[in-house]
DNA sequence: TACTTGACCGTAT
DNA sequence: CATACGGCCAAGT
């Protein structure tokens, strides 16, 4: 198989983790890239979503940095919208800052100890 | 070919 | 909380 098809697939596997994440949570790059077998590689998982192909409906929203802090510049136009989506599907946003505590994926534990965010 | 960029990350100070 | 450092590596200059 050719180089080229190699990275198709590769990307393939980081659009389908991050259309596995579930409404009302979110992911980290880091997350992302580990998910889809190319751990180390979050910078890859950014640079994809920045050039997402017109016609892919991806939750690119859902994905955020390991400190739960929205990737974009703070007051930009894609900050503003990302924010926007996350709260419109339950998730807290405040100062572009994601508690991944209770709505990182990886926290049912917590949200056993703390109580469910919303639902 | 060499160097810079960047929707990143973990550890250390 | 902030700064620094080394890792990561596809694309663009």
């Amino acid at each position: 198989m050719s180089p080229v098809n190699e990275q198709h697939d590769r990307n393939e596997r980081i659009y389908a983790a991050i259309a596995a994440i579930p409404p009302g949570r979110v992911a980290s790059y880091g997350a992302i890239a580990a998910r889809a077998g190319v751990p180390g590689r979050a910078r890859l998982v950014g640079r994809l979503l920045g050039e997402v192909p017109e016609g892919r409906a991806l939750p690119w929203f859902r994905v955020l940095r390991a400190s739960g802090q929205v990737a974009m510049p703070p007051g930009s136009r894609g900050f503003r919208e990302q924010c926007r989506l996350l709260r419109a599907e339950g998730v807290e946003v405040s100062n572009g800052r994601v508690p991944l505590s209770r709505f990182g994926l990886d926290a049912d534990l917590d949200r056993v100890l703390w109580g469910a965010p919303s639902a």
